[in-house]
DNA sequence: ACATCATATCACCCAATGCTGATATGATAA
DNA sequence: TTATCATATCAGCATTGGGTGATATGATGT
């Protein structure tokens, strides 16, 4: 159990830190979804997508309900939405930015931030 | 380069996944800081906070101006911030619900979030 | 009870990540 | 120009992380 807050931010980020993961997460953003629509919807694995929503859920992100043989996840907050709508303004500003460059041309590190 | 919307927003959380990053943009939250200053404040190492940097640059997250010798480092975008106050909003609530539920004493997967 | 569907878990592989210590670059001051 | 300070980069290591295929669990309908 971590009771670091910074862990347990970091936490909470990695859950979305990942392209797999921050599909399923999509897939929540309305209602309620069951993993079988999950692996439609995404086109991942079932395990693949049963692992990361263990990790989600763990992470804090997401919670599950059984109905029938059917499991439902959902966030666990209204919020979590709100983090993927300010990346998604960020990231459309950064692009903005990005496209405005006139420097663009020049060489872009293309396999950094590996940490 | 990475045009995918999704990979990008991974990347962009990505930034704020771990600790050490974590707490490199805490330092960052009120005034451009120094590589060393981030050094001092944070106690990691200087190799550790150049790589990070790195990686937070990558991201998107943070940018450097260099002046004299000192290169100092801030976000990208005010809204980098606003991250940082979400999660802390969320998690202090997450956190409630956790000291609130009655069965707390039931085991809690330590090791979970492999992914 | 049995077949079936929904989900989770396991074993395994390979790539990415975080860290450290050592070294290189690059700016400044004496 | 040489010494020093600030920062980046490199090599190497141990660990984590994401993916897959196979198997296990668990609920439902017949």
């Amino acid at each position: 159990m971590q009771f670091n807050p910074v862990a347990v931010k970091a936490k909470l980020f990695r859950g979305f830190s990942d392209t797999s993961r921050l599909a399923i997460l999509e897939c929540l953003r309305n209602a309620p979804v069951t993993v079988t629509e999950i692996v439609e919807l995404t086109g991942l694995g079932q395990s693949n997508v049963s692992n990361h929503l263990s990790c989600l859920k763990d992470c804090g992100l997401v919670q599950s309900v059984q109905k029938g043989r059917y499991i439902y996840y959902s966030y666990t907050d209204e919020r979590i939405g709100d983090f993927l709508q300010l990346a998604d303004s960020v990231v459309a500003d950064l692009a903005k930015g990005f496209y405005e460059c006139t420097r663009y041309a020049e060489e872009k590190n293309e396999e950094a931030c590996h940490s």
